[in-house]
DNA sequence: TCGATCACG
DNA sequence: ACGTACGTGATCGAG
């Protein structure tokens, strides 16, 4: 005989736990879409533990219908003073029920019944039909249901979990019997159903009470019999709320369900549907699952022909629309060695590890043929690669990373197997899959499965390429990617290409003398500490003046005590040491950061710095710079400043020359809000500063505002550019909370539009999910409703300021391509270097000094066309330090 | 690998 | 009552 086993899971109880378990990493747990989905997580995670420890023949997932049931009629406050369910719970409700759809499983609810009621209702019609029942729930009321015959799972430590029930194991752990439950939750009450039970008595007082009447209705038989106390008149008095709460304890088992023991008989999943769940949620780990679950269904055989010197020709061949992929290992493409290439389309993949057969004919003719199109994956990447083999390719056509990138800025990996699965793409396997990762990363010896890996990440561009260019379009993003995105690659290209000249004997002189400095402050720090110790640990820092000195302790951090500069400053006056503490600090960062920092990193071939710039990581659209960071070197601080001095044209006589914007963010916030005041003051040139510092203290005269007044007005523009708080405005400035929030209040009344920018903007990310910037670059921001003030709020400021930073970087990147369309078209030999953000960095000969001072402002102020005017601001000098 | 710190826009 | 300014990267010490 076969045996029947039902399995019955608490819908809302299991999804509330999966929601909770997971809540820390709740922002982690967003799909595309930018829905949560930790708690279908959670439960999927349940529902694969739960099928696999019992093997059910039958299965029902019951759900609560609604606020309303019969106890409610019984008790107008049962589960009352519940919190409501936090909307990216709610959210997430109509895919569990899709979840369960592709599991093959059943869902029910019915109005007036919890889903406890229509799970005992089951239950015991189940149980007479010879079934083995388990019960899966957060809630430990259900154990009233357990038998002989059912057991009940309640989940502990998230969902991964069950403790189960039995009637033996609800004995050994109240002393009392399943059926008892009611009797202990008619004494006790119920804090999170909100019903009272007997006043004073709690789950203690109430099982010695059934451990000798066993029941409520017998105690109340017997309760003349109870000695005079305190706890004898509660009883007696709140005898009617016992028996309510009795009543609202007890599970109907005989709700008037109309589903069947036959409705809920478990066949299986639907892979197909499942599978199509799982890209949607963007569950990864599911999908690999059901992958190797899936039979040997391994990842298509693709078909290859390994090319050498004699079969070149075959390359011919092959249709004009291709995918190409240059394999270079390392993070930095500038020093990788070369793995090898594929190429193809359709069937016809070709492949090689040698790749000096990209410099024969038939590539570097087909790289330049117009006639051609070619798919990548990073093409500023495959532009440098091909440039360090001499070759040059100006066909380009789809990108799969920057398309990636625009579609949802968050898929940026720089693997191309990762993202290929995020897009639904599931025939190759990822980068870490076939070369490893850490230490042990590295190319495969053996061809065949180097070769397959290669030609796989071809054919996944043939397919992505052409899918995500119809979702470009579809959120009118084409000319962003056309226009923008991917002609800059080539630009930064040859940006990182040229590289920048340092000057190695000039860091070398600031490292003996940092050194040297060095080491005399810290011997006083020794001195004034008494002792010696890393004054680069915060740590043993932390010790030394808080525990030791005994300093006033102003902030701390997780791990201890705080010694950020804020702090310190604070303490100054307590010590001589502060001072020589931040004196130190900032020498040491310079020293080990800047000088010995790029000194590693300098290329000995040409004594040039060859930054990578990231174009696809930022959530704004900003760049970022690494190996090095060209964008964070000292300016502020003299000391720091210096270091730019290291920063020198690559040719004699040469001159570096810079170009900054002039407030551009401000001035993107005066177009995109349309206020009035404050595109008055940019069009009539005026300091923007001083203008709002007039508005908001209510001067007359221009005369009027002090250095003190501007500094206040100016962090109160940067404010609302981050998307201000008066608590973020009063920590910078150093005023009350109270006196923030009236300057914020009165900079609103004098700047009507911005405030309505700002609350338009937050209104827009909450209804559509997202914002723009003015070129329609996007940023999904999935906690814009979220129940935690901290997460929501952050996502507010992120809406307002997202498409600020967002458009004054759209705005450069158009200047960087109109400016290197220029300097081509004109043959002239200046370089662009450098881009920081809202400055351009240019190497210039002499003999084209007077034209380029004037084209590349020229350039810049008409990249794009605002409501207010784009100032640029120029200078150069014999370095970096002098164009300034 | 992570948090604290500090460099930039 | 919450607990915050927006966007980055490199270095260090410590687990």
């Amino acid at each position: 005989m076969t045996e029947k086993n039902l399995l019955l899971i608490d819908g809302n109880s299991v999804a509330f736990r999966s929601f909770f378990a997971l809540h820390n990493s709740l922002s982690r747990f967003t799909n595309a879409d930018g829905l949560h989905t930790n708690a279908i997580y959670g439960f999927n995670k349940m529902l694969d533990n739960i099928l696999d420890m019992f093997d059910p023949t039958a299965v029902l997932v019951a759900f609560d219908a609604g606020k309303t049931t019969f106890r409610t009629k019984m008790f107008d406050e049962y589960k009352g003073g519940r919190s409501k369910t936090p909307p990216e719970l709610s959210e997430q409700m109509p895919y569990l029920r899709e979840l369960l759809t592709g599991y093959g499983i059943k869902s029910y609810e019915l109005p007036d019944y919890e889903a406890d009621d229509i799970i005992g209702t089951l239950a015991r019609e189940a149980e007479d039909d010879g079934y083995q029942v388990t019960i899966v729930t957060g809630d430990r009321d259900l154990t009233q249901l357990t038998t002989d015959q059912t057991t009940v799972a309640v989940t502990v430590k998230g969902v991964s979990e069950v403790e189960e029930y039995t009637p033996a194991h609800v004995k050994e752990k109240l002393g009392i019997t399943p059926s008892q439950i009611i009797d202990l939750k008619g004494l006790a009450g119920d804090t999170s159903d909100n019903y009272p039970g007997v006043t004073k008595v709690g789950e203690k007082t109430a099982l010695k009470l059934l451990d000798q009447f066993e029941s409520v209705e017998n105690l109340y038989d017997h309760v003349d019999e109870l000695k005079q106390s305190k706890m004898k008149e509660h009883l007696i008095e709140d005898k009617e709320a016992a028996f309510l709460s009795k009543k609202l304890a007890t599970i109907n088992r005989d709700a008037p369900i109309k589903i069947t023991l036959d409705d809920v008989q478990y066949k299986g999943a639907n892979k197909d549907y499942l599978i199509d769940f799982y890209q949607r949620m963007d569950f990864q780990s599911f999908l690999k699952n059901m992958q190797s679950d899936m039979e040997p269904v391994e990842k298509k055989e693709l078909k290859y022909t390994e090319l050498t010197k004699d079969n070149l020709s075959l390359v011919q061949e092959l249709p004009k629309q291709l995918a190409f992929y240059l394999e270079l290992p390392d993070k930095n493409y500038h020093l990788s060695e070369f793995a090898g290439f594929a190429i193809g389309t359709d069937d016809s993949f070709y492949v090689s590890r040698n790749v000096e057969l990209l410099n024969e004919s038939v590539f570097t003719q087909m790289f330049n043929d117009a006639d051609y199109s070619i798919d990548v994956f990073d093409a500023k990447r495959t532009f440098v690669g091909l440039n360090r083999l001499g070759i040059s390719i100006n066909n380009i056509r789809y990108d799969v990373l920057l398309q990636s990138y625009l579609l949802d800025t968050n898929d940026n990996s720089n693997d191309l197997g990762q993202l290929a699965h995020e897009h639904g793409y599931m025939d190759i396997d990822s980068d870490s899959e076939v070369y490893g990762t850490g230490t042990k990363r590295a190319i495969p010896d053996d061809d065949t499965i180097l070769f397959q890996h290669l030609v796989r990440k071809v054919h996944a561009l043939n397919i992505l390429g052409e899918k995500l260019n119809d979702d470009l379009k579809q959120n009118e993003q084409l000319e962003l990617y056309s226009s923008i995105e991917l002609p800059l690659a080539i630009v930064l290209a040859k940006m990182e290409i040229a590289g920048i000249k340092v000057n190695q004997d000039r860091l070398h002189q600031m490292q003996s003398e940092f050194a040297e400095r060095l080491s005399e402050i810290e011997h006083d720090i020794y001195q004034e500490a008494g002792e010696e110790f890393n004054i680069n640990s915060p740590k043993q820092l932390g010790v030394v003046l808080f525990e030791k000195m005994r300093l006033p302790i102003i902030k701390k951090t997780k791990t201890g005590y705080s010694t950020a500069v804020d702090v310190l400053e604070k303490l100054r006056g307590e010590s001589p040491i502060i001072d020589n503490i931040l004196n130190y600090r900032q020498i040491a960062k310079i020293q080990s950061t800047y000088v010995e920092g790029l000194l590693k990193v300098i290329h000995s071939s040409d004594q040039k710095v060859h930054t990578t710039y990231l174009q696809t990581l930022t959530q704004t659209g900003r760049l970022s710079s690494i190996e090095p960071n060209l964008q964070n070197i000292p300016i502020r601080i003299e000391e720091g400043k210096k270091i730019r001095q290291a920063f020198v044209p690559s040719h004699e006589g040469w001159h570096i020359l810079s170009s900054d914007y002039s407030q551009v963010e401000l001035r993107v916030l005066a177009h995109l809000t349309g206020d009035k005041h404050m595109q008055e003051a940019f069009k009539n040139d005026q300091d923007i500063h001083a203008s709002t510092a007039m508005r908001i203290f209510g001067l007359k005269d221009a005369s009027e505002v002090t250095p003190n007044i501007r500094r206040q007005a100016k962090a109160v523009n940067f404010g609302i550019v981050y998307g201000i708080s008066d608590y973020g405005l009063s920590q910078n400035i150093g005023i009350t909370r109270k006196q923030a929030k009236q300057f914020i209040e009165t900079y609103f009344a004098e700047y009507p539009g911005v405030k309505n920018y700002v609350d338009g903007m937050v209104k827009i990310a909450k209804d559509q999910g997202y914002v723009e910037t003015i070129s329609h670059r996007r940023r999904y921001l999935p906690d814009i409703n979220s129940s935690n003030f901290s997460q929501r709020s952050f996502a507010e400021r992120t809406a307002m300021n997202t498409p600020i930073q967002g458009s004054a970087a759209d705005i450069i990147k158009i200047a960087m391509i109109k400016m290197q369309n220029e300097l081509e078209k004109r043959n002239l030999k200046t370089k662009m270097l450098l881009q920081v953000h809202d400055e351009l960095i240019f190497e210039v000969p002499d003999n084209e000094m007077t034209e380029i001072k004037q084209l590349v402002p020229s350039v810049m102020d008409s990249a794009m066309k605002l409501d207010v005017p784009l100032k640029v601001e120029t200078s150069w000098g014999n370095n970096w330090y002098e164009a300034k």
